[in-house]
DNA sequence: TCTGGGGTCCTAGGGCGA
DNA sequence: TCTGTCGCCCTAGGACCC
């Protein structure tokens, strides 16, 4: 049997934990740089407040219905997730960590268990120790765990937040209710391809024909049909290192002027390489891209990126921050107004077992550089070590201007009970 | 004036060697 | 030696997820 472990409204409800003056009242969290709705509080759903709406277009009706709107909070959100999937990992040892609000848990050799118990128990837990509600689907399979999360979600009164699929009839009638679009895995594009077709719940999906599906649709889409139909195909994923690691930012204002491009760029390189020492791996490839402001149809538009191979695989702050800035030159475009900038780095492998190149090797000296530079960073962290090209003096922002404490993970924010 | 960020997987299509 | 075919590899782009 899996589980999905879903929290309710994650991010609303961590500022809850900590502010109770929030409890049962709407919530809205921005996304970053204070741009739009990217979480909302069952409050602010009722209300009618859509997932991504732009703030500046619905402040007025914030206002006007009480929506108490925060700036995303990042470190508490992490931290608290941690927290909750260190309970969860407390009922199984095969947990697959899905995002930073849901779990698929696997359990194997619980035949004699009670599961509907059994996710009650998880649900209290997590309650009781972090203050996050949570919704949990328990089926034979993860597409199904995941159609049985909905129907606890939906149906809190009935099902207390946790619902078992265990039956064929209680499989079907839940395939029978789910809208096909609402299944994990059908996107907008398939929806709309399978409603042509006649399907509107994922039980039509199911009766489709195998060979069908297979014709028409990817390998993807045959095994989320075999998972739905109690048969799975759908696996728990294992740990693993990231394949791309990327650092992407809108800015405050459009920029024109190459310089202000390549210092950003330039500090999201510095970022992917913090990012890949941390998991020990090394990249071959730099991409690094760029846009216009996709919104303002009345400029000029210009999107593009470029990738760079590297000779030799490297995490040198200094290597990929270069190479990457060197290919700014080759796709920046004069008179384009920049709004969003991006480095990924990708041809990942382990930093400890890579294949040598003959002719070409990373100076001997970066590596511990970047080592001392790393436990420097940690140390001191309003002192960060920066490379040349990046700006020294300017402090680069994002807009956050409603940002809650971080509660849990600084010394100095720390709630105080008097 | 102000519209997020970070991932994964799959397929098609071209290059290229056997 | 030339040509056709097959399969592998790589990349770009699309679709999906949270």
């Amino acid at each position: 049997m899996f589980a999905l472990v879903d929290c309710n409204n994650f991010y609303a409800s961590c500022e809850r934990v900590f502010d109770p003056n929030l409890q049962g009242q709407p919530i809205a969290i921005l996304s970053n740089n204070d741009g739009c709705v990217i979480s909302r509080s069952d409050e602010a759903k009722a209300m009618g407040l859509p997932m991504g709406a732009p703030i500046f277009k619905w402040e007025a009706f914030c206002k006007a219905n009480g929506i108490h709107v925060l700036s995303s909070n990042y470190p508490l959100y992490g931290d608290m997730s941690s927290r909750v999937m260190n309970i969860l990992k407390q009922f199984t040892p095969d947990v697959e960590v899905y995002s930073i609000d849901e779990s698929f848990l696997e359990f194997k050799g619980f035949d004699y268990y009670n599961f509907n118990d059994y996710g009650n128990e998880m649900r209290s837990r997590i309650l009781k120790w972090t203050g996050i509600p949570t919704c949990v689907g328990i089926a034979p399979t993860k597409a199904l765990s995941k159609v049985a999360n909905k129907v606890a979600r939906k149906f809190p009164k009935h099902t207390g937040g946790v619902y078992v699929i265990d039956s064929e009839e209680k499989r079907i009638k839940a395939l029978k209710w789910i809208d096909i679009g609402s299944v994990w895995g059908i996107g907008y594009n398939l929806q709309k391809r399978l409603k042509a077709k006649g399907c509107k719940t994922a039980y039509d999906f199911t009766q489709l024909s195998d060979d069908w599906v297979r014709k028409s649709f990817s390998i993807t889409e045959w095994k989320l049909k075999k998972d739905l139909e109690g048969n799975s195909k759908i696996l728990l994923d294992e740990p693993r290192n990231k394949k791309a690691i990327a650092t992407t930012r809108s800015f405050d204002f459009t920029y024109s002027d190459i310089n202000y491009i390549k210092e950003r760029i330039s500090t999201f390189a510095t970022s992917c390489a913090e990012k890949l020492r941390k998991q020990g791996s090394s990249c071959h490839v730099v991409i690094v891209s760029l846009r216009s402001n996709p919104f303002r149809k009345e400029h000029k538009q210009h999107r593009t990126s470029t990738s760079v191979h590297l000779s030799y695989p490297t995490n040198s702050s200094l290597i990929i921050s270069n190479c990457a800035v060197s290919a700014v030159s080759s796709i920046f475009r004069e008179g384009i107004e920049y709004k969003k900038a991006g480095v990924i780095v990708t041809g990942i492998v382990p930093t400890d077992n890579h294949q040598l190149h003959l002719f070409d090797a990373e100076n001997p000296k970066h590596q511990p550089l970047m080592k001392s530079i790393d436990f420097i960073n940690t140390k001191y962290k309003s002192h960060k070590i920066k490379l040349g090209n990046q700006d020294l003096k300017r402090t680069w922002k994002m807009r956050q201007e409603r940002l809650s404490p971080k509660y849990t993970t600084n010394i100095n924010d720390i709630i105080v009970v008097k």
